[in-house]
DNA sequence: CTGAAAGCGCTTACAG
DNA sequence: CTGAAAGCGCTTACAG
């Protein structure tokens, strides 16, 4: 692979001239510039990123750390920041933490230690808070995403109570009042604003909500469907309507739904947060919070050129809203 | 920012001693390793994995092209690379070509640049012959992934063929024998193998296909929408069975199928790749050839590891089976 | 307008 | 068993 120096001795300069001129940072003589950029041709010469960014302390790279890459709105999340990545001209370092925090601690290390210019981070529902000090001590720009934590740090997330509310809203409009909230992993900061969300909501409407109707703590569809399925049987006490927190979280509740032989709607109405892609085509058509995934990975980029930019910014967080698609299950 | 040479200093040794007590890449006294281990604590001291990859000619990273990050199989396959990369002890640099050759040339160019140690591409649909030239050029290991090319690379795909044989016999056997090919664009290898695949496994059963019947080169949802709606009035020449070669088109085909208001299964057979996640909790229940996308990105890892280790072995070429999970929508 | 040279932070022959 | 020093390929003051 041909380096500055052959280029520079083809073209008969220094190397500090074909380094001006390739990167614009001072006047060359247009005569000089051609033989640079000829030499350039010839030897098929590219600049080493490794090197040049050793020089400039800066890697025009980025790091994204998610904590679950199979779930969908993750994978949304991935991709709107691989494209404003790739707009802002930065390369994009992808790590998954699978929920564990000692895979997203060495996740980080890594990244760090590659002198990523950012970082990206949705937490791992474990995650401890060392990990955070640890990357503020680096003075390494910190974006947080989707999961947000109470802290002085760039953030973008969804807004989740005012979707919770406006879902809590319609269910009791139509009557419902006992209904089920199955909201996972509470550690998951956006689990628990809607955890947090269903309860305000519920008792601004002056519903109780019997503890047998949260349904709380349960990581998979499995766990879910078992946790479920024994609560569905009590006409009595038992919910008229299911809110899921997250799509795993709605497969595991539907399926104990169908299993007990429930109507969606019908006697029983069901909603999720996140949900199913082209759900629309298919029965029953479910009532979803639709997470505006994919730019939510695009302002957490925006955020971090930001901070790149001006370090003294004040700290600026960023709650988008969702959309809802009402639908049949809840009719 | 501590350095080597900080270490170095605090320990009282030189900087080869800390590089080799680091890498255990020679003998070093006991107490002598002693001092430089908490002299490494002392200083919070971390490698810098930049300068010591410029050194090694190697950034123990790699870097990986995806065509459509918007697509839910790519994103599995995304996930299986990742998850292989980090057991590996390897960073991934992720990019997403959007099906554009240039974005796909820019985006090999720059982790050429970077100087991963290898990389994985799923080529766009129009992605020009050079680019591999050039890879090949720079004698840098490369795997082709899902979208394979008649050449001498390693590769790991699906086997389509035998796929859409195991389709087609499942749908002639229920007395079909009008299929719509929904094959989209052709000059995506996979599909092109999934078009063929079809027209073979039909005349293996006897049985002609009209061009009316082969509805392909619409590359999203609603322009297959456009394309297939039209074809489906006829209950004479029409389809009686619709076959979407991936989700995407599946989407646009079954629009169309609900537009006109036939039912699946009923008025009109319907099989995809691909698929929708979770389609066993919803109805129409759609039979589907599901990819091990994951497993997909798994092996394209193993693929450039074993390269990496063995620059001249053989050319190897996987092809994984689907699995095809046959539900109501065809019975 | 251009060049000689230092230096970014490592690794690794070479020498003892 | 350990160290002094070269060198990876750039960028950037410094000097003229």
């Amino acid at each position: 692979m041909a380096t500055i120096v052959d280029v520079a001795s083809l073209a008969g300069v220094s190397t500090s001239t074909v380094s001006h001129v390739l990167n614009e940072t001072r006047h060359v003589e247009p005569e000089t510039k051609a033989r640079v950029m000829s030499a350039v041709q010839a030897t098929g010469y590219r600049r080493d990123a490794l090197a040049r960014s050793m020089r400039r302390a800066r890697t025009d790279s980025i790091g994204l750390v998610v904590s679950d890459a199979g779930e969908p709105a993750f994978a949304d999340m991935v991709h709107g920041v691989e494209e404003a990545a790739a707009q802002h001209g930065l390369s994009l370092l992808l790590a998954n933490s699978a929920e564990d925090p000692a895979r997203e601690r060495a996740a980080v290390e890594a990244l760090l230690d590659r002198r990523v210019d950012g970082l990206i981070i949705a937490r791992a529902a474990g995650s401890r808070a060392g990990l955070l000090e640890r990357i503020r001590n680096e003075k390494k720009p910190l974006v947080l995403l989707d999961r947000l934590a109470d802290l002085d740090v760039d953030q973008v997330g969804v807004n989740n109570q005012s979707a919770m509310a406006a879902l809590v809203d319609h269910l009791t409009d139509r009557g419902h009042e006992r209904i089920m909230l199955v909201s996972g992993d509470l550690r998951v900061s956006s689990l628990r604003e809607r955890h947090d969300g269903f309860r305000t909501a519920m008792q601004k409407r002056g519903l109780e909500v019997p503890a047998s109707l949260l349904c709380e703590g349960t990581v998979t569809a499995a766990a879910t469907f078992d946790r479920v399925r024994p609560l569905l049987g009590d006409s009595a006490a038992g919910p008229t309507a299911i809110l899921a927190c997250s799509t795993l979280l709605a497969a595991g509740a539907l399926r104990a739904v169908q299993h007990e032989g429930l109507q969606v709607p019908g006697t029983m109405a069901f909603a999720t947060f996140d949900g199913f892609t082209y759900s629309d085509l298919f029965q029953p058509q479910i009532t979803t919070v639709r997470q505006p995934a994919f730019q939510l990975g695009e302002s957490a980029v925006g955020l971090l050129m930001r901070r790149l930019e001006t370090p003294s910014a004040p700290t600026k967080i960023l709650r988008l809203e969702s959309e809802i698609e009402f639908r049949r299950s809840t009719d």
